[in-house]
DNA sequence: AATAATATTTAGACAAAACTAAATATTTGT
DNA sequence: ACAAATATTTAGTTTTGTCTAAATATTATT
């Protein structure tokens, strides 16, 4: 596959959501940043090719060798984030453009090695899944805080309350997008929730706990 | 620079031997595995550009534009493959068709990081030097073991003589491409020479020396 | 159901990077 | 120095991926 048939391959599965739904001409032309002619042009080709079932004027979605291909990628560009962030210390949200460009390279042995370097990593640092070789991946949903049942973790993706006082809380108790986040306990009577963050542990009240937003495996 | 402006200075840069000698345009076709129409065509374009001087009839050399242009893409190959050596296990001669692909990514800093990560290494695998940030660096020559002065130590790039005997000499004797040999002492007498490779000491005849080439700085 | 608005495709053109074949320069051998 | 051999360039074509403008199909509105 050359990059650009990648990349077509990529936007189609994700604004397919991962399942194999048709998308329209206009939806890809527009993630991609392109014209919707050169989406036509290049949809047919990849049909052609197998990677895609292309249906004029219906839309068009990734046949099953295309889905490989794209899990494949997906595998490829999140390995890479997490050894960005992990390795070489980039923070969360400057990865995505360089695993844009690392997730092209081609070598089978390249991303086992870096799997197995990075210890088999099961989330980017977007709490996103990394699928497996073989294409298999748990799907993770986005829940607010205080929704989470006790004992389980998951990766800080988002708040809900951008306001300054919010944000310097975070600041203040060293929480950040990105950190994974254990909820070890709740207090039945105010609702506060004991979680655990980067080995230490803390208590937040239930109104910070509902403006949180972390990723968790379904 | 697009991917293949980036190969022909590569081309350029590593024909001219790192000095800034002027090379042909068949030189550069056979290194590229490509026609000469087609060299003539792209370093006309580079030379438009700034990077390249280019004289019909008369060959092609880099501008100082293009120099710096050429030893950043050797610093990153050469950075990618200590990295793919050291970090990811692949061995001295898997990693030149991976890092081909690696020094094309652009992020000025994922070198950065990732120079740092592997603790500024001064050489890559097969002994060639990495040039800093500034595109400094030191020369290196090839030369064979018994003509090295004790104290010195290089990195084994080949072997004069390939006949099995003396492969199975290597192979018993754990000396494998790649590896870093130090010259501990030498014996008067007959030549022989003690020498250090990996953490293990070992004696060598003179004539053994004389078979194995190492990379050393100049 | 007819028309307006929107989405999609087709046709034709362009730029990048390659190629082939023919033309032209340069170098070499005598 | 001149012819032969070799190297290099030019001209014209191809492929890939993109674009614009025009044509056509679908969807929405009334």
């Amino acid at each position: 596959m050359t990059l650009s048939e990648e990349d077509y391959i990529k936007a189609i599965y994700h604004l397919g959501k991962g399942e194999n739904t048709m998308v329209s001409t206009n939806a890809v032309a527009e993630q991609m940043e392109t014209k919707p002619s050169s989406v036509t042009d290049m949809v047919k080709k990849l049909s052609d090719k197998g990677v895609a079932n292309y249906k004029p004027y219906k839309g068009v979605s990734l046949s099953e060798y295309g889905q490989k291909i794209a899990l494949s990628l997906v595998r490829k560009h999140r390995l890479w984030e997490v050894f960005l962030v992990e390795k070489l210390d980039f923070s969360w949200d400057e990865v995505h453009e360089v695993a844009e460009q690392l997730e092209h390279i081609k070598s089978e042995k390249l991303i086992d090695q870096l799997d197995k370097h990075l210890g088999y990593p099961q989330v980017d640092p977007h709490g996103d899944p990394i699928p497996s070789k073989k294409g298999e991946f748990k799907k993770t949903i986005k829940k607010l805080l205080h929704e989470i049942p006790t004992g389980t973790s998951g990766i800080c993706v988002g708040v809900k309350d951008s306001s300054p006082p919010f944000l310097k809380f975070l600041d203040k108790n060293k929480i950040a997008l990105g950190d994974t986040i254990s909820v070890l306990e709740k207090e039945e009577f105010d609702g506060s929730l004991y979680i655990r963050i980067k080995e230490s542990k803390i208590h937040i009240s239930n109104q910070i706990a509902s403006n949180l937003y972390l990723k968790i495996t379904a």
